[in-house]
RNA sequence: GGGCCAGUAGCUCAGCUGGAUAGAGCACCUCCCUUCUAAGGAGGCGGUCCUAGGUUCGAAUCCUAGCUGGCUCACCA
């Protein structure tokens, strides 16, 4: 039983034999006792001043003396209005770290649930941004709380593939490219693809202005210039199939692919499966057949599909083309029915930003009108966009962060601001790089994973990320500290029964016995923000102890190893929450 | 116009299902490296918790209205 529950049952039997009343375990109110008063749990007792027909502090005075007499672990409590404040046995503490230190699951849980996730879903037209980042890293780490929770997860990654916009692309290079390759220019695939595609938008425009200039509207002239028209008629011929304009499609696809898989494999992060667009917008289809049949949609005169969710309280929405053609929607149901059949899976969760809510509710809606058995299952997890400081990023307009470049500028920060402090002089080159990449990407995940997700955020490329203070750099330090202990001294055997409990390593072992809770919340609210600012005050909390307290020094043995073993226990839980984050532990910096 | 989300210190963010004088980090100002890694520690400065009502013993937290900002309501994806 763990200590919130004994306590809350004590004041249960007190309040019975006080009172005579009858209280639920989980209804009495149990906080940590606030730093300035004496004490660590705290029940808050004006609830209970409707049984006791007492005042509050009388309530508690007799509760209090009640739990210190009955209840083991309470040494003493004292009252302050209608606070109970209780002081827990240093005993507790110490045998709570005796017997859990050494567990190797030590924070997992038991959840059993079987789960597919998706993240990332780029366009095949143009290379990663900031977006994605946020995406790719709130994904991953999503995925690995849910592991840690005790649940099967399946990460998947969707590529929108298909469409206009990959039309432009291709087009521009048709025109412009020159036989051009990746290769050829030395650039990195996606990159290479996404120059096109902001060259189309370039010509796209003269294009516009001198129709303009001629006489046209503006938006005739968006609609007629001969660029877009090409790029439409593309779109045809690759529904129809045309092998000419497949084999583009395929090589440019490629070059993309190449260059995203670079940008995973340095941000750390990793699919079981890739979902292609192209291969599955036909089965959307089949299932707005499926709901015509069962007339649960129906049929506009120009034969296109609608459904209707007023009833709801949303709109009347498209799923098929006049022409017969799929819409966004069609394709995402055709991937959900692919998926269900690929996994079988209790919840399935897409990681998309808030932009998209309206779309997956309208998703969850449909699926359920079809009764599928899979659609309550469907969980989108929402987050913020992240916005520039004059607003929104626009990769046509050039406005967007990029993913590599980011990640190789805040390497480049990494290293200057390492070799500044000048620690790792004795580091050989291929050591001191692995430790750059950790620094930098530990600030960034950081970065970007203390924020709790559904938060939109504004990222300002003037401002560069810090590496002091509450970022990972900082936790990761604290790790670092500590192995140095644990390489200079070994822990021997320790004999609890005599330790002398100071007061910051009881806050230490009060933070280390939350973890198992952060990781419930966490996975319960699919909230990694929980697991960052968790690792944060957990090293904060070591940083002041390991200021404040000699612990290899001119210490008895058996406070050293008992100091040591607390040490190592904290590193160990850093670096367990640094794993669900997706965040490298260096062992020296 | 309808819907959804957000508004906490100069800046970036915590604040769980209502609980004590609202917390961190950055920035700014003081101190502290002959203790184990100072990417650190101690302290100071800094807040009408958007506004107005309401519920409650108690509200940053819940409810209502308003203000401000974002997203969305496409035969774009």
């Amino acid at each position: 039983m763990n200590l919130e529950q004994l306590v809350s049952e004590g004041v249960v039997v007190a309040i019975k034999t006080l009172f005579d009343v009858d209280l639920p375990v989980d209804g009495i109110a149990l906080n940590e006792t606030i730093k300035d008063y004496k004490g660590d749990l705290t029940v808050v007792v004006f609830p209970l001043t409707r049984h006791s027909k007492l005042s509050p502090e009388q309530t508690g005075q007799l509760i209090g003396e009640i739990l210190k007499e009955q209840v083991q672990v309470v040494e003493d409590f004292n009252v302050i209005k209608g606070f109970l404040n209780l002081e827990i046995n240093n005993t507790y503490y110490i045998n709570f770290l005796k017997n859990s230190c050494q567990d190797q699951t030590y924070g997992r849980g038991k959840e059993g649930r079987k789960i597919v996730l998706e993240y990332c879903g780029p366009n095949t037209n143009k290379p990663l941004h900031l977006g994605h980042i946020r995406n790719m890293l709130l994904g991953y780490s999503t995925a690995n709380v849910l592991k840690f929770a005790g649940n099967k997860v399946h990460k998947v990654n969707i590529y929108n593939d298909r469409g206009i916009a990959i039309c432009k692309s291709m087009l521009a290079w048709q025109k412009f490219g020159n036989g051009e390759t990746p290769e050829s220019t030395g650039m990195k695939g996606d990159h290479f693809v996404g120059k096109f595609y902001v060259a189309f938008d370039k010509y796209y425009k003269e294009e516009i202005s001198a129709l303009v200039s001629n006489g046209a509207t503006k938006e005739q002239a968006e609609q007629e210039a001969s660029l877009l028209r090409e790029a439409r008629e593309m779109l045809l011929k690759w529904e129809q199939g045309d092998k000419e304009i497949l084999d583009l499609w395929n090589k440019m696809n490629a070059w993309c692919y190449e260059g995203f898989e670079e940008t995973f494999k340095t941000l750390g992060v990793d699919f079981e499966k890739h979902y292609k667009e192209s291969d599955y917008y036909l089965r959307g289809k089949e299932l707005v057949e499926e709901g015509l049949a069962k007339d649960t949609f129906y049929k506009k005169a120009d034969d296109s599909v609608w459904v209707d969710l007023e009833d709801e309280g949303l709109d009347q929405k498209l799923l098929l083309r006049g022409d017969g053609t799929s819409v966004y929607i069609t394709q995402d149901m055709g991937i959900a029915e692919a998926r269900y059949q690929d996994y079988q899976f209790d919840e399935s969760i897409y990681v998309v930003a808030s932009e998209q809510d309206y779309h997956f509710k309208v998703l969850q809606l449909v699926l359920e009108k079809l009764e599928k058995p899979y659609a309550k299952g469907i969980f989108h997890l929402s987050y913020g966009l992240v916005n520039l400081p004059d607003g929104r990023m626009k990769s046509r307009e050039g406005t967007v962060v990029d993913a590599d470049d980011l990640i190789k500028e805040m390497i480049a920060t990494a290293e200057s601001h390492t070799n500044d402090l000048g620690k790792i002089d004795d580091f050989s080159e291929e050591e001191s790089k692995a430790l750059y990449r950790d620094l930098a990407l530990g600030a960034l995940k950081y970065f970007i994973l203390k924020v709790n997700p559904k938060r939109s955020v504004i990222f300002n490329p003037e401002e560069s990320i810090d590496f002091q203070g509450n970022t990972g750099p900082f936790i990761q330090f604290n790790y670092v500290r500590i192995q140095s202990l644990l390489r200079k001294q070994p822990i021997e055997t320790i004999d609890y029964e005599t330790i002398n409990l100071q007061s910051e390593e009881k806050e230490l072992i009060k933070e280390i016995y939350k973890y198992p809770q952060i990781i419930k919340l966490a996975a319960k609210n699919y909230d990694i923000s929980e697991v960052s600012n968790y690792a944060f005050s957990l090293a904060k909390l070591y940083s002041k102890f390991y200021a404040g307290t000699s612990i290899l020094g001119d210490t008895p043995a058996n406070t050293k190893y008992f100091r040591l073993q607390l040490s190592k226990w904290t590193g160990e839980v850093l670096q367990s929450a640094f794993d669900l984050l997706g965040i490298q532990m260096p062992e020296r910096m």
